[in-house]
DNA sequence: TCAGTTTATGTCGGATTTGACATACATACA
DNA sequence: TGTATGTATGTCAAATCCGACATAAACTGA
């Protein structure tokens, strides 16, 4: 992964959304980050719906609190497979993670 | 990641298809897997469909054609972000990819 | 104010995933 | 038969991602 430029994004203070072409980030590259994104999104939406802390989504899938936070605040560290891990721990369906791939992220700059 | 399982699964000429729950294979490592497969369908046609090769897909996204392989016979040592990447890398749309998402994989066993 | 709960940030050693390379296999066409 | 093109498999060092831990920050409710 280009995670260098990932890191930059983060850095900057970025949240992106589609408009993102501000330094040679590539289509593919900024899709992916798109699509993180929006995950993302259906992530914590999914885990506070059912009443979850990120501890308890964490133990849900054996993971840490840590890296539940940082994987909802966009840290480039963390992978496409542990967000969709995630959303499935949450309760979240295969159905709702389509959705979610469709749903792209509004964001404030 | 869970990866011997998949390796044991890979290994024993498995396909899956959501009815795979065979071998201590928790739920959501379940639908990860099942989600790979139809997404790695969904690269391989999508690829065929614009005439690239293998080597011209992996030039498209910096990698190479065995990983590209490994990709798309379901090699476990290939993640999440790997597979959309290429998806991505051979024109696909998000929207395209929504509809992958929602279409499970069919096999035989 | 304080304690309790939840979320965020930084770091690190170990595990996984990577592109690259070699090479084998397959198919087609001369 | 050969040889050209495309695909699969095995290996490895380097890059990335992981869980865990410490600790800070934010937000409650007393």
């Amino acid at each position: 992964m280009g995670t260098a430029k990932l890191k930059r994004l983060q850095a900057a203070g970025w949240k992106s959304g589609s408009a993102d072409e501000f330094l040679g980030l590539s289509d593919e590259e900024t899709m992916l980050v798109d699509l993180k994104l929006s995950l993302v999104d259906a992530v914590r939406q999914s885990r506070q719906k059912r009443g979850l802390s990120q501890i308890d989504l964490a133990q849900r899938m054996g993971s840490s609190q840590s890296r539940v936070a940082k994987l909802e605040t966009g840290d480039p560290s963390v992978s496409l497979d542990l967000i969709v891990r995630a959303f499935f721990a949450t309760g979240g369906t295969r159905q709702e993670l389509q959705r979610a791939v469709g749903a792209k992220v509004k964001v404030a700059a």
